[in-house]
DNA sequence: CAGGGAGGTTAGCGGTCGTTAACCTATAGG
DNA sequence: CCTATAGGTTAACGACCGCTAACCTCCCTG
């Protein structure tokens, strides 16, 4: 991973903080003089670098299905050849980094997808599909008797599981990062093992 | 249980509705025209029956975690005794009817928690945090070796994975609510024990 | 050193939305 | 039979919000 180390853009700032404020608000209760002063901007200027408050949103909801969906391709590249328990091992852990480090854009990931313009909408519907197909995959070559539907079910199940890490507390709170991204795996594991059953 | 044969009140007809709309299109993107538009009145007119919109979304949300908490203390005292591993399948058993007859409030449940009143939403934490706070008993009773703060994340991640009903497709596509509740519930019990581990 | 683009600013328009006001109608009770 | 009340209606107000227009100011470049 190419360690990023020098300064955000503006636009990745605005889009940060705009993830943060949709997370915490909904798209339609930040308004977009919120936004730009987060950034130490008023209003308007936001539209120097985005076409309107939608296309915040559409860039935020593509990017994180988008780099979801290719870091799960990248492992399941890497890992090739080895055995399948060790490829869910992975995605699971990809998984639970995204879940840990950026959980405003979890959070938007399955609430706001209705407020995307219909094309857009339809690109991330099919990210996310490609997505939960290369899971149930992979879970199906670990547990081959697991029928598809229940094993697209399992799929959806764990992912609510992973992803409930807004509702854990703040990151003080917590056992600390990684206790509880140990606890998330062995429960997703024993989620899919029992789903096996 | 004392099954209602009588015809819903206009009231009840409005929280549905509204219920199902908010879980739709978030509570900021549905407007009172339309909620009235839904029930065969006009926007004004749901005035006779609601305060204003906050009202409606207020006791859609307190009557949710009110109705979880009250089935919950049921079912504890009606398990008052017997082994433990049963109460808990009765809380998950009673968590699970509740995300599949009533997706639209577990939409709900939490996501629309930051557009309540100051004075509602302590309410409704509060009543959330009751819930919670009988299920770590309950799984610490089943399970001794796991530490307070761990039990808690389970649990918070056990609802989670329960609450993902409303990505698993419509009604038609499952494989039948019993087979979907099957799985939900070894899921649940699946993660906990591994949480346990 | 001109000048043009990048990135701001404020003012304001147009539409939407929650809410209130004023008025209407049917029905149940004295 | 009169009338109060429950439950509607439409019109309209005021606030807010996304976005555009018009303008300004650096800074980089030829």
């Amino acid at each position: 991973m190419a360690t990023r180390t020098d300064a955000p853009t503006r636009r990745e700032q605005i889009l940060k903080e705009a993830a943060r404020l949709f997370a915490e608000r909904g798209f339609h209760g930040v308004g977009v003089d919120e936004i730009g002063a987060a950034v130490g901007i008023s209003g308007p200027g936001l539209y120097r670098h985005f076409a309107g408050k939608d296309a915040m949103l559409a860039e935020l909801l593509v990017g994180i299905s988008g780099r979801l969906l290719t870091g799960a391709k990248r492992r399941l590249q890497e890992a090739d050849g080895t055995a399948a328990e060790g490829v869910l091992d992975s995605l699971i852990e990809g998984h639970i980094d995204f879940a840990l480090d950026d959980r405003p854009l979890i959070t938007l990931h399955d609430r706001e997808l209705d407020r995307l313009r219909d094309s857009d909408r339809k690109l991330v519907r099919q990210l996310q599909r490609q997505y939960v197909e290369l899971w149930v995959q992979v879970l199906r070559e670990v547990y081959p008797g697991i029928a598809e539907p229940a094993a697209r079910s399992a799929v959806h199940s764990v992912f609510g599981l992973l992803n409930s890490t807004p509702h854990l507390g703040r990151p003080g709170s917590l056992p600390g990062r990684g206790a509880t991204a140990q606890l998330l795996h062995r429960m997703a594991r024993g989620a899919f093992a029992a789903a096996a059953a």
